[in-house]
DNA sequence: TATGAATGAGGGTTCATTCAT
DNA sequence: CATGAATGAACCCTCATTCAT
């Protein structure tokens, strides 16, 4: 059997162990056996359990970056491109579950403490992908603003935390999706569109909430009061 | 020493311990140390590592419950609440950045998988307290849209998925908060309102973004279009 | 309350903990629980594991002793000793089942093996004390043989074996009464006493199995032979 | 080196120090130390504690029985089955005095308490071991008291009495003979057979001793008497 | 290429034992 | 007289990792 199947076998393994135990509680003995081979070879191939767990990691971050990129026209509207990025995302997360729960799992453990000092091997790459994804959506909400030219001049920072916000619902809605099996990929972009994006073009025209207010230049016809 | 406070130096730091390193990788060993006692005595009061894991997560539970139980009023309008109760929260995990962490990274892992299957002790009652936080958020939510009752009958599953998304974006919001610390309470709380309820307000007047376009009874007229 | 008497409770609670769970598996704790009174204290009257051990040993090896001893007339023919012996053997075993308990399943353990070798306490005593009833049973032997004078002369060293095999018997009838609790003390009495002091007769007499036959001056009359 | 010969090295060391130390006492240190392998490997190849006391206990029970079944002829009479079951059983227990060490130092813990209570492995091999071979003994004394039809009902409870007892004697015999090495297996046959057989013998022509006194249809002529 | 055999290191847990009060 | 509080030491067990073949 060629090296590269063989190889795509273990890390099947091992993502599917390490997605259902966490890094620590998996054991290379029950991926080796879910593998069918032998301990020694899955040392040969992969070195570590660390560089197993990294490679893991790295190839499931890669396809699904790979799957959001290929979902994505560049040459549409900002919202246009944020909904087929959604759609792309958790279409991906439903048809890998197993490859969600090691990217999903670790994102959060090891991201701020200081290197190595969790135990866990820092999975730097999975932070890196985070970031990179929040990078992007933090793009379209600015050419979005930018499109809109209603409010040109959102800080920086906001459109920073509204990033991390949105992708943080994502997250939680991949994560509803796949637990209750009912949710389908389309459903769960529209519900994220719908709560996303109407939001944020109300913030655009210049609406804020602020300290438990509305405030507005001209004031907000639809929004929800008393 | 009394036995009560040795006891919460233990939690204290089982928690900082079990936030820091996730909970197979933190060492009995390691909590006695930084507790200031010797390893048995941690299991003279607290008897097992699943024991004190799960001491932890009911304090933090509870801690984090109560705070923002008490920053709610419950006399006020849906958005006000939820303002408040956003509020609330962030001022708590930024208090409490250990505490946050224990219940975060436990929240993800084994939440879904089969009971006992993770090697983690389920610790269901995270899992608890998200559900219960989750069906608060549906219920502020669908009573907001009856207040503005401009759009009275949002789908039962489509206010579950709201509030699953408003939950995930306040977790991932907590975190930035807490890695980035020029992030103060109001103003997550302010980011996350702005992102959620404006675009909640919009919805509820009947505006949908569906399969990428905009679909209305009368067109919006300030929605982020070219 | 009075010293002595704490200290009976303790030294009850220990001989019934040692005999349920052995030496090694008994934990102080336990100990001092079922006597009622804290930890400190125990090692207060009792000093350690090892000296409660004994001590349990030696009451008990005493009210054994003492309970045969009363049980026996000297002034009678050997084996209305031995039956008076053994009847007060199995009464007393059977009224005490915890105290044979401990001195039976620490009589085998630690009797050969270097002193202190055997991480249990040597439990001198109660070697010292089997040794004594069984150099006690070959002097009624012995006796016997003189008082029949059918056959003055058995070696010595062939008493010795009796007298083992003789105690054996009744230690294996004792712990069998105990456990099937229908068969009385003398009922045991009886079966041993037919066992061994019938066939003692015929021996004393002359009568020999050798190597798979009999040898006698006179052929036996009774002999079990086709 | 092959698993099988590992594995019995590992027994070896195992038998020698339960044997010698009892279940409890015994460290798996000593004995991977003893079998000169590390610790690991004998979890490998045995699995736990518990399995590998369990292990000892099987093979040398099936070494002990299969030891006494090859040393007894079936076609004989029932005492020559007696005497050469006997003469077998000794020279196996001081072949192998660890492994009768084992054997009988177990049977008698934990024989009649209630199961796990005593904290030892139940050990239900050597218990059912030991119940086996007094069957065969009931057996080969009712077959006796058949063939020679003196006495031809002996009461059956009275029977597994008399059994109990030739086997304890048994018992208490081979730890002498282990204890005293100048004792050979054929010595300690022979003396069991002249205390057992020849007052079985009596027992079976009808004589009776009943609460102090011989009773018998013809008063035994060589019965002990002044 | 692939594996059976083997281990160093470390973790959870228990227990006999001792102070200070 | 009596105890709540505390610990050093040891034990069972697991796991990532490596040779020799």
């Amino acid at each position: 059997m060629p090296r590269a199947e063989r190889e795509r076998q273990m890390l099947d393994a091992a993502v599917r162990v390490f997605g259902k135990r966490g890094y620590r509680a998996a054991s290379m003995d029950e991926i080796a056996v879910l593998a069918g081979v032998s301990k020694p070879l899955v040392y040969l191939y992969l070195n570590s359990k660390d560089d197993l767990f990294s490679a893991c990691i790295r190839r499931e971050a890669k396809a699904l970056v790979d799957a959001v990129r290929a979902g994505v026209r560049t040459d549409v509207a900002a919202d246009r491109q944020l909904w087929e990025g959604l759609t792309a995302f958790f279409a991906h997360t439903a048809e890998r579950p197993d490859g969600w729960a090691v990217l999903h799992s670790q994102a959060r453990s090891g991201g701020d403490s200081p290197a190595g000092a969790t135990g866990e091997p820092i999975a730097a790459e999975v932070v890196a992908m985070r970031e990179e994804i929040v990078a992007f959506v933090t793009h379209l909400i600015a050419e979005a603003a930018r499109e809109a030219h209603g409010n040109p001049e959102l800080a920086e920072r906001e459109v920073a935390g509204l990033a991390q916000a949105l992708v943080g619902a994502a997250e939680a809605l991949a994560n509803w999706a796949n637990t209750d099996a009912s949710v389908s990929a389309k459903e769960a972009a529209t519900t994220l569109m719908n709560f996303a994006w109407s939001g944020l073009g109300n913030l655009m025209v210049g609406e804020r909430w602020s300290e438990g207010s509305w405030t507005s230049a001209s004031p907000p016809t639809r929004a929800p009061r008393p």
